[in-house]
DNA sequence: CCTTTTCTGTACTGTTCGGTACTTAAGTCG
DNA sequence: CGACTTAAGTACCGAACAGTACAGAAAAGG
């Protein structure tokens, strides 16, 4: 081990959780230097020191953001029938939503939506993300098609995508000031439009 | 008539026109002076002088496009059916969140979302401006479980949040650049929610 | 014509932005 | 104890921000 110099005086990590609030709640252009460093409890300097810059910050932000507040969706993902997976995803994600300890929204949604400036890279970094759990979904349902879990013609890709246009626009909503109740019932709604096999087919 | 002093040198609803593209494309806070006069072909003080100031204009900007951009929403209402109420909106706003000519998604969606310094009030303003929309959709749809349009324990309300989530899902994937062909597709298989009367009380 | 009224253009205000020298503090190593 | 290494804090940088004072320009009223 053996440290050199003066030791870090803040914890990081629990500095780096403070941080994604902030972003969670004001984007990432939204967000001033002084509003993170503020409630990071840290000088300026030190955040450099610590993170690089605002940029590398909020990936490091949205990385942990990813781990921690959107593991239901990871989670989801195991569940045994493709209609499991896409009810335990968007059940979770109204409550993720709507989280009376937590900002209202989801901070990929709410990060950066507009193109402008700097913005543009990050639009497009927060857009990637949430492609990215979108294959994994489309993944999962394409094994479902296989498994004869899902009616054969159905395209995986197409209601993977379907299902994370409702949790994006169910995060519009509760960005908006939709109670956790409003999310549930449109669940309701748009789990009726998920195919299910009949029911003989089951082991 | 008799305008008094020198008469203005532009065109304010073609200013305004551009103007709307600028926010439309970079959000409110994204959206400079700089950027918002050079695009509208005007001096920062003639903007001043026939539009107040930035949030002013933005406001006009946001009601020019509810007027134009949106002129499809308030015509979907008067199609003779709740299913082609709802699809002939959906489709129409795929469409409109896809045009060549004009920048990708939807500025209520992304103009703000955020609630950072003053973006507050402007992310409140956008949400109420959506509220309406979804309003009046109810509106629409309570009338047709009345007429036996819709199954007698639809909740209009519900439904009609639904419609809106899938329009603002679809406005989120199409400011990351999804295609017009994967926007309808979502709404292929959004629609399957919409309930239907088993089509035997038809004229 | 000259005055009045309104618009245009330049040049500026104070503030805030992200980022950074530079000094001071707090540790380990010899 | 110094010597070295790294973090913390202050005070600042140039750039960009929304908004404005002021001088000149273009029309109508008299």
């Amino acid at each position: 081990m053996a440290v050199r110099g003066r030791p870090r005086g803040f914890d990081a990590e629990a500095a780096l959780d403070r941080a994604v609030e902030v972003f969670w709640r004001q984007g990432y252009e939204g967000a001033s230097l002084t509003d993170l460093t503020e409630a990071m409890g840290i000088n300026r300097t030190s955040m450099y020191a610590a993170f690089g810059n605002k940029e590398e910050l909020f990936h490091r932000a949205v990385a942990r953001y990813a781990e921690a507040d959107m593991a239901y969706a990871r989670e989801a993902l195991t569940a045994p029938t493709a209609y499991e997976v896409v009810e335990s995803f968007l059940r979770a994600n109204a409550d993720a939503l709507t989280r009376a300890d937590r900002p209202s929204g989801c901070l990929s949604v709410q990060g950066a939506l507009a193109e402008g400036g700097d913005s543009g890279r990050i639009a497009r970094f927060l857009a990637d993300s949430r492609l990215a759990g979108e294959r994994a979904l489309a993944h999962r349902l394409a094994r479902a098609v296989e498994d004869g879990d899902l009616p054969a013609e159905t395209d995986p890709h197409a209601l993977a995508r379907y299902v994370m246009v409702v949790s994006e626009g169910n995060a519009v909503h509760a960005a908006a000031g939709a109670t956790r109740a409003a999310l549930h019932a449109t669940v309701d709604i748009a789990l009726r439009a998920i195919p299910r096999i009949p029911a003989h087919a089951a082991a």
